[in-house]
DNA sequence: CAGGATCCCGCTAGATACTG
DNA sequence: CAGTATCTAGCGGGATCCTG
């Protein structure tokens, strides 16, 4: 089935996408995931440890996210999470309890991009010190 | 030792940093390599197969970023190159030839942080149609 | 070639007020 | 509690022109 591998070779290279494009969908899939917000969230939904002393690990409410992430905006909040459920990152549940609880979950999906992100925030703050020692020779040196 | 390691432990607590802080650097940080331009850029000078018949690999000059990230301007490419050259992700080299010939490379702190968008970038590609099965899903739900 | 300098528009993030 | 709605200031980012 030689001739069958090599059509299904082109009709691959057909559909695969490539970031470095500007028009391809993956670029912009690129931007919304290369957000300091989105990083933190996953991070935060994914932490068992969060909350302690309720429900399940991974599942936070709204108040416990902002609580978390401190000094996000309810706008910012509110946006981010709503982005991570229509690209299926996150599960959104409403209880009908008065007043109303909303929780945040991480799906398969969101939980394979978190191990990501996570690695890119542990970076940052693993090797802030080096960065911000280069930061301090680079601006001695070019004043 | 166990006081000593108690005291370490303290001591230790006090340098760490913790992204979820709004005032901590690395959130700072975070914010900065969290970024499309950034991974891109990380991305295209870790590729090998990215300046065929060249020099060395890994090296690159701005023309050829500037080519190779379909759709950067050129102020964005620069300030992009200058934040990573003063966080020591990279190196830049001026050529005296004329004209002037000037190179990127990245540092072994920037190769590290490479790998982590790299797979940033890929996991973008390689889910790119899930997320938009999700997002058609979303929107026919929402509509 | 590899930018620096400037202008300027858009839209995003923040603050504030209101609601089911 | 978990948002929505509205307004606005600020700046991110593109376009354009210029230079060593």
């Amino acid at each position: 089935m030689a001739t069958t591998t090599a059509a299904q070779k082109r009709v691959r290279a057909k559909v695969e996408y490539d970031a470095f494009l500007a028009g391809c969908p993956s670029r912009q899939l690129l931007d919304r995931i290369s957000d300091k917000w989105v990083a933190l969230v996953l991070a935060a939904l994914g932490d068992d440890a969060c909350a302690p002393g309720h429900a399940a690990p991974g599942v936070l409410r709204y108040s416990e996210l902002s609580r978390r992430l401190a000094g996000v905006s309810q706008k910012m909040l509110t946006q981010t999470l709503r982005s991570l459920e229509r690209d299926g990152l996150v599960t959104r549940t409403v209880t009908p309890t008065v007043p109303v609880t909303v929780t945040y979950e991480l799906t398969d999906l969101g939980r394979s991009l978190r191990e990501l992100l996570r690695g890119v925030k542990d970076w940052a703050e693993a090797h802030m010190d080096e960065v911000l020692d280069h930061r301090r020779e680079y601006d001695a040196r070019t004043s």
